[in-house]
DNA sequence: GTCTATACAACGATAGAC
DNA sequence: GTCTATCGTTGTATAGAC
């Protein structure tokens, strides 16, 4: 962010409102995408949320599935800022796992998790929505992945626990975990403690002896699937 | 199962058709969830992956939610006897490692996974989804659970690893890797691998010696979450 | 760019003939 | 129990006034 300018000027270049409203109608697509649900989304639920014209969505972004397509990446594309530049200061496998869950705690409270979630589950029966998700979910994992791989370069685990996998198996088990989230919240948070506990597993298999890692990897490796 | 007997009798009871309705309609709300998922799911589509009236779902069930739910529930129920008695033969964490695979594989060429997957999206703005689901879950999880409960007795893991929450985990694990499929088809596959390779870490540290196994759950307790 | 008005399809749900 | 027919609502999407 470059500092600010002498007068208050408007927020945005005004071209005719045009950015403002469009701004609105990404995020009203989340607080109804988050309301709602993917089966309860529709033109009309967002400019409700988003507090304009329903016939706005399709002047602005053709049709629903584009707009909820938008929202999605560009929610992710402001996350990631953040992301990168939190993960890069942890210099240990313990340091990763804190801030993991420190990140999916505001993630999850923002919503943000909750967001993917059901635009993975519209992305199923919509080749669209797949498409921008799996763009989104990229943004998601990168910055763990290159994080991983830089904790992980000189680990034994490191050629039985493919890195980018292992970054996607957590980001599938922490959207997995917000869904279960909705019919069992009890179970839910403990499943996660849970989870956190095998993370750490592998923490301390990463810091055992030069001998006891060769031993371990040869049983690893002994049965590696497929 | 009775065995047969005499003459080849109609498949039910013939109480006006009804129950073989009932059925076509149960089956049809799975099929058409699969299809659909829980956004484009509706009577409408329900009746005609049946093969049967639209207005039936109202006279059998009352409400289209009714019925999948009803579906979710009963789909779970067929598969928990199945599952109880396969889970009950493995003796060790090895063994129930394998099984999970091979029965994983079965309910996602089934598409049953993803049923599941759809309820738990629909469930997080729908109450009654929600309840049916968590019935729905519980089936699934309970003889995973009972399965981890006898391998684990005497497990140093036993107590740091909660056993219940271990099922959750790995349950909503499978669910985000069914979602992720979605969108990335290879890398929710490795992703998957992944998954079963830090399994095995946990078969692993199961599997060392007593001195190992106590030096190991010191660690674990000192850096145990919340 | 934004609004009102409207076309038209699909939705849940019910009434009534069979 | 099952069907046809239909009501009222809500959905996407567009035309045209402002």
């Amino acid at each position: 962010m470059l500092s600010d300018r002498s007068t208050p000027s408007p927020p945005t270049y005004d071209l005719g409102v045009s950015i403002e409203t469009r701004r609105k109608l990404l995020d009203g697509a989340l607080l109804a995408l988050r309301e709602h649900g993917v089966a309860g989304v529709s033109a009309r639920s967002i400019a409700a949320a988003a507090g304009v014209n329903q016939a706005l969505v399709f002047y602005h972004f053709g049709s629903v599935d584009e707009l909820l397509s938008a929202a999605c990446i560009t929610v992710s594309e402001e996350r990631f800022t953040n992301y990168g530049q939190r993960l890069a200061e942890a210099t240990t496998l313990r340091e990763l796992l804190d801030l993991s869950r420190r990140l999916h705690e505001e993630e999850t409270a923002e919503g943000n998790i909750s967001v993917l979630a059901q635009m993975l589950a519209g992305a199923r029966t919509n080749p669209r929505l797949a498409e921008a998700t799996s763009q989104a979910l990229k943004l998601w994992t990168s910055p763990v992945e290159a994080t991983l791989e830089r904790l992980l370069a000189t680990s034994p685990l490191r050629d039985v626990l493919d890195v980018p996998s292992l970054a996607r198996a957590a980001t599938a088990t922490l959207i997995g975990l917000e869904l279960y989230q909705g019919v069992d919240p009890a179970g839910a948070d403990s499943a996660f403690s849970t989870f956190e506990q095998v993370a750490v597993l592998v923490e301390v298999a990463d810091n055992l002896s030069p001998m006891a890692k060769r031993a371990l990897r040869t049983i690893l490796n002994r049965r590696k699937p497929r």
